[in-house]
DNA sequence: TATACGTGGAA
DNA sequence: TTTCCAAGTAT
């Protein structure tokens, strides 16, 4: 066979595994559907960054319900966006879904732009998200290279470059086995596959439709493909949080600043996050500290926050910009995960400290 | 090119 | 328990 027939034979194969077991997200437009919506295909591909299918699921269902198109998004205030995706990770997607809803909305009409170049020049919108719209949204011929295609490719090809030396060698092999139709449909059959067969562990090799196509399989472990370099250890930090209560059951939130960890979101007053944090509370009272530290674990390093629990009198003011909440609403802070555990940690705190 | 940036589930 | 990983982007 020759060569470009064998390249064919790849995508050709892709598909008709496509055709009988895609899988049905509501993101994809059901068989007989009209064409994909733009907004629902861009909205998903921000939140499936670095996000399973399965986290994704209940926030595509609420933002969908409570803001259907661009324009609801892009007329709604930054502080309803950032909780609705508090939990969902990555808050800087939030702070740029808004941003890329609002340059829609304003400078392009309402209507997202159709090609890869217009779509990469949106906020939050990179190379991944801008060939995956265009191919999925817009039937464009797009080169797609997400970590499932990645994995996938580099299988395919026994490609022994580690990451992330190879990705331009993946990338040009996913050029070439792309084809000129249906590079959409394409791109879903490479993730689903990825995410169903080809896995990072433990791919199911015997079922694969790609397997007679596949060179890894002919080696000794096709997961050992894609090579990846060496992690480095993640440190350990230390902080302190601060839960700041008023007789009328209302606490100290504050809205931390948009650049860094957690940037935008609503939390609670707390210390840096390093080897030796100040621990000097926002005010003088009467502090009690939490006897277990609230362990967390980031991307890049791990935390202990040690939480401390203090009521106050009606009339103080804590330092700094702010709002007092109603604690029996905490829930509705759209706290994140982190903050939200120290909430819960001080709460029960709390009840201990009223017993006393 | 390397690093910052969340979270929860699986092995 | 620990480690890895999931439809990446911005700087």
């Amino acid at each position: 066979m020759r060569v470009e027939d064998n390249i064919k034979k790849i995508a050709a194969d892709l598909l008709a595994y496509y055709d009988v077991h895609a899988r049905k997200l509501p993101w994809r437009a059901p068989p007989g559907a009209n064409a994909a919506d733009p907004y629902r295909i861009w909205l998903s591909e921000v939140m499936l960054q670095q996000t399973t299918v399965a986290a994704v699921g209940p926030y595509f269902a609420k933002f969908t319900k409570r803001w259907p198109d661009v324009a609801a998004l892009a007329a709604e205030e930054d502080a309803e966006v950032m909780a609705a995706w508090a939990g969902l990770g990555y808050y800087a997607r939030a702070r740029n879904l808004l941003a890329c809803a609002r340059a829609v909305a304003d400078a392009h009409g309402g209507t997202f732009p159709d090609t890869e170049e217009g779509l990469r020049a949106l906020p939050g919108v990179g190379a991944y998200t801008a060939a995956a719209v265009a191919a999925i949204a817009f039937g464009r011929r797009a080169v797609v290279v997400d970590a499932n295609v990645e994995r996938v490719v580099a299988r395919l090809f026994a490609i022994a470059t580690p990451l992330p030396a190879a990705r331009p060698e993946i990338r040009s092999a996913t050029d070439v086995i792309t084809p000129d139709l249906r590079a959409g449909d394409f791109a879903q059959a490479m993730m689903d596959l990825g995410a169903t067969i080809c896995t990072a562990r433990n791919p199911a090799c015997g079922i694969c439709p790609l397997r007679d196509d596949c060179a890894a399989v002919l080696t000794a472990d096709p997961a050992a493909f894609p090579i990846k370099a060496a992690k480095k250890a993640k440190p350990h930090r230390l902080g302190h949080g601060w839960w700041i209560e008023r007789p009328d059951g209302h606490v100290w939130l504050v809205r931390r600043p948009d650049k860094g960890m957690l940037g935008g979101m609503r939390a609670l007053p707390s210390s840096e996050w390093n080897d030796a944090p100040d621990g000097t509370p926002p005010l003088v009272a009467r502090w009690r500290r939490v006897a277990e530290p609230v362990a967390h674990v980031f991307t890049h390093f791990s935390l202990a926050l040690t939480v401390h629990h203090a009521h106050v009198g009606q009339d103080v003011t804590p330092p700094g910009d702010g709002e007092w909440w109603p604690v029996a609403e905490i829930g509705r802070a759209g706290l994140p995960t982190l903050f939200a555990r120290a909430a819960e940690a001080a709460m029960k705190e709390g009840k201990k400290d009223a017993r006393l």
